[in-house]
DNA sequence: GCGATTTGACCCAC
DNA sequence: GTGGGTCAAATCGC
């Protein structure tokens, strides 16, 4: 059942994807239409998400390809709403699609094929002929892939993608470098994630504008979860012959797992989650909400697991759901969240949201 | 030794 | 001509 509603929920959710970034652009009726359709996903998985967590053995998985599916469905929302970068803009952590704003005035870089053996091609046809057509096509007419941006004042090389830096600039009227990152599995998997960071503040903490840039095709930035699964057939050569081979580089590479809380309480909920892969995590962003909100009175022990924390959570928080509730509430209408959006409708999946964005 | 990062140069769109 | 995105050699760090 659980993998079912999780298949059903990516289906969703890359439909959505090419219906938010796509080149259509859509009418007010197609809006609508939109509007609806991505409501009803969402409150499909909406509807499916607690379910999901009580089981054991699928929910890293499930709750992986739910988190990425929620994810697209609020930028999507966002997206076809029309929201004004003002209004978004004092929210710590949002999606926003970049085309809209004056601020990514300038294009992200193309889906840059020629880019990736563009060395190659250097060396052996020269300087004058180093990009190829493709590259012309990069910002002609505006024609530009994908792409959004999301202003958040947490650390951003900390989003539980796996990037490799490429380049660093200094963009005129501003004080600060911007870095340009590509994700790890480009050469691997042909991946062509990108993302840029572009520090817009010396506040503490500064603010930063994460640019991203086509969807990660490699599938493997976000194993990190389903690596973790005790679920065999995901680590099963004949069903999946990358997965091993691609998470163990991962975790030799680069062991960080910037998606979990730092373990200053006690690890696992070990009827939860027995999996030690999980502690591989030595890098965390400042997600300090992660912690239960009941373990600073040290009443509840959930901290180490995302799992962990949201199933505890159903079990024991409803004592304090209504302070939570409230405390998210107010937090939200602080950040100017539209209360009329069904999103902000749920306090509890809010913070949720919240938490693992912060996490990412 | 290998992979990641740095940084100046290159290239293209505007 | 300029700004910004990318390349790739040099350098760094494990």
């Amino acid at each position: 059942m659980a993998a079912a509603a999780a298949a059903a929920a990516v289906a969703h959710d890359n439909s959505v994807c090419v219906a938010a970034f796509g080149d259509h652009e859509p009418s007010q009726g197609d809006d609508q239409v939109a509007m609806e359709e991505v409501a009803q996903v969402y409150e499909l998985i909406k509807t499916h998400q607690p379910l999901l967590l009580l089981h054991h053995q699928p929910q890293q998985l499930a709750y992986s390809l739910l988190t990425q599916a929620m994810r697209a469905l609020n930028v999507a929302l966002s997206v076809m709403k029309h929201l004004p970068p003002a209004s978004v803009a004092a929210v710590p952590v949002n999606m926003i699609k970049a085309e809209e704003t004056p601020a990514n005035g300038s294009a992200t870089p193309g889906h840059d094929a020629s880019a990736a053996d563009g060395g190659d091609n250097l060396h052996a046809v020269g300087k004058a002929t180093r990009r190829s057509s493709a590259a012309k096509k990069r910002r002609i007419n505006g024609e530009d892939k994908p792409s959004w941006f999301q202003l958040t004042t947490v650390v951003p090389h900390e989003d539980g993608y796996q990037w490799r830096k490429y380049g660093e600039k200094k963009i005129q009227g501003t004080h600060f470098t911007r870095s340009y990152f590509r994700c790890t599995y480009r050469d691997d998997k042909g991946c062509q994630a990108t993302k840029q960071i572009q520090q817009k503040d010396n506040n503490d903490p500064p603010n930063f504008q994460v640019t991203y840039s086509n969807d990660h095709t490699c599938n493997f930035c976000t194993t990190r979860i389903i690596n973790n699964s005790n679920n065999p057939a995901l680590h099963n050569p004949a069903v999946n012959p990358d997965v091993d081979t691609i998470c163990n580089k991962m975790i030799k590479q680069e062991p960080q797992a910037a998606w979990l809380p730092p373990p200053p309480l006690k690890a696992i909920s070990n009827d939860l989650d027995e999996t030690p892969a999980l502690h591989v995590c030595q890098e965390v962003p400042p997600c300090s909400k992660f912690y239960c909100s009941d373990a600073a009175a040290g009443t509840c022990s959930s901290n180490s697991s995302v799992i962990a924390h949201y199933t505890d959570e159903f079990d024991h928080h409803q004592m304090g759901q209504q302070l939570l509730e409230t405390t998210v509430m107010e937090e939200a209408l602080v950040l100017g969240a539209d209360l009329d959006d069904p999103y902000f409708n749920d306090p509890q999946l809010l913070f949720l949201y919240e938490n693992i964005m912060n996490c990412y």
